[in-house]
RNA sequence: GCGAGAGUGGCGAAACUGGUAUACGCACUGGACUUAGAAUCCAGCGGAGCAAUCCAUGGGGGUUCGAGUCCCCCCUUUCGCACCA
């Protein structure tokens, strides 16, 4: 058994104490490149769970793989200290966020440190101390001075539980992201960013982010949901008869309602406006209707779900100016405020929910599109088929009957246009991000508010704001910042006024949109954010490993953060992430690891019974990263077994090299005096080598490289067993350092996964230390392979194996098959034999 | 409902461009060592059959000399979005 208590101290200890994995920013030395690696940072719950460990593994293989290969690698960590459990567990424990994050990082940095990861500590960056939140105000500033960062008062998503406002990204099916509580709508005063300005850069730059998963580049998309369309203005009239209406309330109104179907325009039978709708006031005829109204906004407050489809008439009308006809104006719980116009035109026939309500309120459905004749079925099957909502002919639609839906969207947009009518616009789904928040563990906004001068920004040598320390928690009512006199009340320092501070702080998702940024800074902390120049050399990340839950969020926000400070010239840079890895969850009992569902496995005792070696192995091993991971309490003993047996294979070999000095790649071989079963293990690492090496440049399947050199340890064993211990002793010089070189590779292989015993088994082997050395080059230890199998198929079917000469011709093989008895029995006679088809050293396909 | 992915032994999983399916590990079974156990080592391990052989990569078709891999249909399942007009 292998002492990793000690291997594992020792080794971190001199990580440690030599600072080998700090790095500089060598940006005059062209010859090595760089390379990024990034893991998402962790909130500081309090201890470092397995969904962690399986990231920072990764991130940690792919790190130390690369500086082997001679990269100039960050590496770096940190913590996104602010956020609400800090401040929930101040509530509950009555202790100090500020303490209680302290004590949770400390015991972080502990675990991380145990488990060998090769991180450049002297970049930590913690988000909650002022000398990282203040440059974030100041980014605030400069986007404020822009108009990228503005207050409106608006509706916005609220969660109770949280006592809180949520960006829409952070609602989940009408529930709370981080407490999955109901969240409802508010009324309030709110700062936002303008990510609705990048919208479209930041759709059209997913296309070049070629090292990011297709599932996560289609989320972001969705997201983003650009679509075009037509605006178009309906006269609204007050009754249905000839529009000569004296109701001065209506006068000559237009209601503009926004599609992207303008080649179903003739098919419009209603309007259907969103009771936020300015004009829905106004339009309602019946007073008894603006009590429908008042409970239905009531209602959409109150809850976003809309599990049934409610409405109804205004008592007016619009005339629809593709066809002159008349028709209702509805109030509809469906139909949302902030989208497009906040009123549409609804096409029964051609729209499933429009042809829901239609049904519901027995509203006319007129057909204006037959689907294309692709298939005389579908034409039979259209007419009674409604809602149709794909393309096709359009009919009953005037001048427009005939033509093809496509075409018919550009010439009724073009119609619409011509005539004053409408208007061709572009809509996203991204709404403005919304930061503002009620709590008290977060950024301060630098703004506050004077009684003559209204919003004033502070000052940028009044940074940073900090965040009182002298607080009380009660858990009830408003933020502890709303009732803490002397941080609210200050002087304006345009006019020296009385003036209060904004209370609300940020979204914590701000301090993780430039975080990456700040690692790039090793010098000077407290005079920059960062510098452009380091930016440039090191970024964009080469490789960002994280979960699939920060899809959205977290992606989008950094992505649109880089391009903000781009063009407030920060930084030279399009976009942050190159590369980017989504793990899969770990699951134990079919559930994704979790407090609640009582199935976590802490990863401390398993280090204090294993080994980190061990945890990071079996983490690796058991699936490929992108994959969801089925813990294995006898997997990990496997991993375990595997690693003592790998120990004590090479440290008990190391006693039969002892008299191989030096470096084992400067003897020179002779070929001749070398051992067949020698080279033949030489050989067949060469082949691990090559497959190590396409793995870790981007595939990262760890697993099938693990597998692979626990295959390479196997042959070794049986190499040793098969020659007993005398025929050992006498193994020459160049045997001794070809299967030194052996195991020095395999040591190299498994270093970035099992770091700390592959440097005690390098030092034994070696005398020496492995982050000194060079990944293995490939040598010929002149095996030439003779004989190869070749599978041999009659008809497609596979009979037998034979042995051929390595590169034989179709013929020498055919004639070696055609020995075979197995194959005789299947193709007797050479004359039956149609064709052949041959696939040099591998196959023989017979055909009779 | 829309979009994307995934279905291979008892289990986690291999199989790079179509070419010997089930590598590696776990579990299991037998054996060696031991007073006994633990640990370790050796052997076996998709299914059926005494065997020759046959059948097996969710199901059904197709392309091909040859399909886990490519194409079409269906089933199951996971994830994301869901009144965005």
């Amino acid at each position: 058994m292998y002492n990793f208590q000690e291997i594992e101290k020792k080794w971190q200890d001199l990580w440690e104490n030599d600072k080998v994995f700090f790095v500089k920013n060598e940006k005059d030395s062209l010859s090595v490149p760089k390379f990024y690696c990034l893991e998402m940072f962790p909130y500081p719950s309090g201890r470092i769970h397995m969904g962690h460990v399986r990231n920072y593994a990764i991130g940690d293989a792919i790190a130390r793989f690369k500086r082997l290969k001679g990269y100039n690698v960050l590496h770096p960590i940190g913590f996104d200290s602010f956020g609400l459990p800090a401040e929930n567990a101040a509530i509950k424990h009555k202790t100090n966020p500020a303490e209680w994050t302290k004590n949770n990082i400390e015991y972080m940095i502990n675990q991380l440190k145990e488990l060998g990861f090769s991180y450049d500590w002297s970049r930590l960056a913690i988000t909650s101390e002022p000398t990282y939140y203040r440059w974030e105000q100041l980014f605030f500033l400069h986007m404020y001075k822009k108009g990228l960062a503005y207050k409106k008062n608006s509706l916005v998503n609220w969660c109770g539980s949280c006592n809180t406002t949520l960006a829409n990204e952070q609602v989940e099916d009408g529930k709370c992201w981080r407490c999955g509580s109901d969240v409802t709508v508010k009324n309030m005063d709110q700062w936002f960013l303008k990510i609705t300005d990048y919208a479209e850069e930041l759709l059209k730059d997913i296309d070049t982010l070629d090292g990011w998963p297709d599932k996560v580049k289609t989320m972001q998309k969705n997201w983003i949901g650009k679509s075009s369309g037509l605006t178009v203005m309906f006269k609204i009239i007050a009754d249905s008869g000839d529009g000569n209406d004296n109701n001065s309330k209506i006068g000559d109104n237009f209601i503009e309602i926004f599609t992207t179907r303008p080649d179903t325009i003739f098919g419009a039978t209603y309007i259907a406006m969103s009771p936020f709708h300015p004009l829905a006031e106004s339009i309602i005829k019946n007073s008894k209707d603006l009590e429908k109204l008042e409970t239905m906004k009531h209602n959409s407050l109150i809850s976003k779900d809309i599990s049934e489809k409610e409405g109804f008439f205004t008592g007016s009308y619009a005339v629809n100016p593709f066809t002159n006809k008349t028709i209702p104006l509805f109030i509809a719980n469906f139909v949302l405020m902030d989208y497009g116009t906040g009123a549409i035109m609804s096409v029964p026939a051609h729209d499933s929910r429009d042809y829901e309500f239609a049904k519901k309120y027995g509203i006319e459905i007129i057909q204006v599109i037959e689907p294309a004749k692709k298939s005389a079925k579908n034409i039979s099957e259209c007419r009674q088929d409604l809602p149709y909502t794909g393309g096709g002919i359009l009919m009953n639609s005037g001048d427009f009957s005939g033509i093809d839906s496509e075409e018919a969207k550009k010439k009724i947009s073009d119609y619409a246009e011509n005539k004053n009518i409408g208007k061709k616009v572009t809509n996203y789904r991204l709404r403005d991000w919304g930061i503002s928040r009620q709590r008290y563990w977060g950024c301060p906004i630098p703004i506050l508010y004077c009684e003559k001068c209204g919003i004033v920004p502070l000052d940028e040598s009044d940074l940073p704001l900090m965040l009182p320390d002298d607080v009380v928690f009660t858990g009830e009512g408003a933020s502890p910042l709303k009732k803490h006199k002397s941080f609210i009340n200050t002087i304006c320092p345009k006019c020296g006024g009385k003036a209060e501070r904004e209370t609300d702080t940020m979204d914590t998702f701000v301090e993780s949109s430039w975080y990456f940024l700040r690692y790039t800074l090793s010098e000077e902390k407290e005079k920059n954010p960062f510098k452009s120049e380091d930016v440039s050399y090191w970024l964009p990340v080469d490789q960002y490993i994280g979960g699939v839950e920060h899809a959205v969020m977290h992606l989008l926000y950094s992505r649109f953060f880089v391009k903000a400070l781009r063009d407030l010239n920060y930084i030279k840079l399009d976009e942050p992430f190159k590369n980017l890895l989504t793990q899969g969850m770990v699951i134990k009992n079919g559930a994704k690891m979790s407090k609640s569902k009582g199935n976590v496995v802490d990863p401390d005792g398993l280090i204090k019974k294993f080994g980190a070696d061990t945890v990071r192995l079996f983490v690796l091993f058991a699936a490929p990263p992108e994959k969801d991971l089925e813990w294995s309490d006898s997997g990990v003993e496997g991993a375990y077994r595997f690693i003592n047996k790998f120990y004590k294979t090479a440290v008990d070999f190391s006693e039969i090299l002892k008299d191989t000095k030096g470096k084992f790649y400067e003897y020179e071989i002779k070929k001749a005096e070398v051992n067949p079963s020698v080279k033949e293990l030489i050989y067949i690492l060469n082949g691990v080598i090559e497959k190590t090496e396409t793995e870790m440049n981007g595939r990262y399947h760890f697993n099938t490289v693990i597998s692979s050199s626990m295959e390479l340890i196997n042959a070794f064993n049986d190499f040793t067993t098969a020659l007993n211990e005398e025929k050992l002793a006498l193994l020459n010089k160049s045997d001794k350092y070809l299967l030194k070189y052996f195991l020095n590779s395999v040591v190299f292989i498994l270093y970035p996964f099992i770091p700390h015993v592959c440097s005690e088994l390098f030092e034994i082997l070696n005398g020496s230390f492995i982050e000194d050395e060079n990944w293995p080059e490939k040598i010929d230890a002149g095996y030439s392979k003779e004989n190869c199998n070749i599978a041999v198929q009659v008809n497609g079917k596979m009979r037998d194996v034979v042995i051929a000469g390595i590169d034989s011709d179709e013929d020498t093989v055919l004639n070696i098959a055609m020995d075979s008895p197995k194959i005789k029995r299947y193709a007797e006679d050479k004359r039956a034999i149609k064709k052949i088809i041959y696939v040099k050293n591998k196959l023989l396909n017979i055909i009779v």
